[in-house]
DNA sequence: TTTGTTTGCGCAATCGATTGCATAAATAAT
DNA sequence: ATTATTTATGCAATCGATTGCGCAAACAAA
């Protein structure tokens, strides 16, 4: 009943009357293996349902096909984007994907890093805790001179591969898009800057406003935890405090998001009376009332670039491994809470 | 430089003067080994820093600690929340998931169990996909004493495990919950009825409309893929055919979007002039203006479920695996696109 | 014909841990 | 004191594929 006998290189072999190595070189394509017998190889592994035992051939070859990936969360849209993505080039190449969660917790984010190197993984894509201040369980997976590939959130500690979106060009795009709708009092939302991204939004942000020529007033900038309801205390503060403003770019969406609220229930319109801007394009946004302007990340294609960059650090495994920074252009996902002159 | 020569159980058996057997049943508490010479072992494990290979321990033992995942799609919250629930459980007992998606299409679906067979998981998770007539790849897993656990998407074709939510109920609560609103014009959005999930809320519905005492129109039935496009044509024909309706309970949370979008575009207030349910409680429903009342499915208890039914099965291997039919209980989670009377 | 190359395949070790079956030593039972 | 048990460990096979080295046969060159 149960076929739960496996047919091994080494049934193959008896049939034909080789040995499993010739079996073996058969299969994976050796070229000191005949024509014929390849052939041969060929169809009987086809005859017998055979199917390689990937651990078995790991464990000699020490290539595990696995590559372990590394989120703070998997249920939230940006992380599950990159993802998938990443699992789209992994499986066309033949790889698979464990994936784990941090939640932002460092113990979580060691042991998940140990778990994968206990599992052997070729490689490892992650996403670094957003209160993580230690590495040592990245540098081990450099020493064993397994690819390491950070995305999003990345550290200048550690000499590898990375793949980051110009989170200042996109903060610039979106405040320059406010001035040019004729906004001059622009408020932004921000949080503690210990992390690159969000100190990068908030250079874009002063820095179009300089390049347009416009103060900077600290009386306009926030900083919180980016959630909604941070989003929305801000805008109050804003109305409490009479602050003449009329836009607010807020470095996430969910904080929008709260902004929007509190405005419309004061009975303000947007963007008529102040204009709105996100970052993170999350798929709320188009859905909003007005639908939110926001900073398209492109989560997919960080997905891709990713493993790219994983399958490129892999093959030069041996040779040096050159680290790689690429930078990918966001873009401004233009929608009806910024457009104050329609176009 | 590189420490890339791991520590193996013969290292620690050639300092303590043991053999590797003795070592291997130290790690792994074998009670036929002394308390002295565990605790030795595991004193030098550490010393030597020593991390189990897992892989070799798979060849073996044949238990390789991996679940393969399956999911229509990772980037939706809906799976990438019971991807979540799965993985929290899994790594509590040590487990890694491998994660992969089909996209809907068959071959796609074929091919990752294959591969997850191949990289000799201990059991499959999956959610089948919407086109999926044929199940020879699950009947494989099962051939193989593989624990095999379907989510949401099921079939009577495979005695295995399954998780579902109750969708009848939570139609029959959405539609109850708009009767007492006092609508009793209820439109429905729907889908072909193959699959099981949108027979069940649309027998939701009607026999909640029957409970009550309200006659079926089938002018108010709407069959299409339950995207926001579909929503928004089904909204449409609504307002053309000039039908006289006061709610719309949606299979999907998309399509009563689209209507959503509609009605306001024509004037209409939401709930005054129509109330609106969805069903799913995508992320986006809160923040929609208003927001929208949703079908609660519990994405993460249910990859809770999954992953408990899947170990219970790993764990009756050996003896009768009895299929378990797990069905939770959806909540409906009201917003004010359906509160006509404020409580 | 003799020597030199290819070509095609076998041998056997190896990857690192697990495990059924001995076996020696220690302890208990008679 | 002798036999029966228990306890603690060793031996060696095994999981299934990979791979360096070697060797014979076939072919080419001289």
């Amino acid at each position: 009943m149960e076929n739960i006998k496996k047919t091994t290189i080494h049934d193959i072999a008896q049939k034909l009357n080789v040995t499993a190595s010739t079996v073996s070189r058969a299969l994976n394509g050796n070229p000191r293996i005949s024509d014929s017998t390849r052939k041969a190889v060929m169809k009987t592994a086809r005859e017998l349902n055979y199917e390689p035992n990937q651990i078995a051939s790991a464990l000699r070859s020490g290539r595990t096909q696995l590559i372990g990936m590394l989120v703070p969360t998997i249920n939230r849209a940006f992380f599950s984007s990159i993802i998938r993505g990443v699992e789209e080039v992994a499986n066309s190449l033949d790889y698979r994907v464990i994936v784990s969660q941090s939640n932002e917790v460092f113990d979580n984010e060691e042991n998940a890093v140990k778990a994968f190197l206990n599992a052997r993984v070729d490689g490892i894509i992650a996403s670094i805790g957003k209160n993580t201040q230690q590495f040592d369980h990245y540098e081990q997976v450099l020493e064993r001179g397994l690819p390491l590939v950070l995305f999003d959130r990345t550290t200048p500690h550690l000499q590898t591969s990375q793949v980051v979106i110009d989170d200042y060009q996109g903060a610039y795009l979106a405040t320059s898009h406010l001035i040019e709708q004729g906004c001059t009092r622009i408020a932004h939302f921000t949080t503690e800057r210990k992390i690159d991204i969000y100190k990068e939004r908030y250079r874009g942000y002063v820095n179009a406003l300089e390049d347009h020529g416009i103060e900077r007033d600290e009386a306009l900038i926030f900083s919180g935890n980016l959630q909604l309801e941070d989003g929305r205390s801000h805008a109050e503060n804003l109305l409490r405090n009479k602050e003449n403003f009329d836009a607010i770019f807020s470095a996430s969406d969910y904080a929008a998001m709260g902004a929007m609220q509190v405005l419309k229930e004061n009975g303000l319109k947007i963007p008529g009376d102040v204009a709105l801007v996100g970052f993170l394009n999350e798929p709320f946004t188009s859905f909003t009332d007005p639908p939110l302007t926001s900073v398209n990340q492109f989560p997919i294609e960080m997905g891709h670039t990713a493993a790219n960059l994983f399958f490129n650090a892999l093959d030069s495994e041996k040779k040096k491994i050159i680290p790689k920074k690429t930078v990918l252009q966001p873009e401004l996902i233009i929608r009806a809470s910024s457009l104050k002159n329609s176009l």
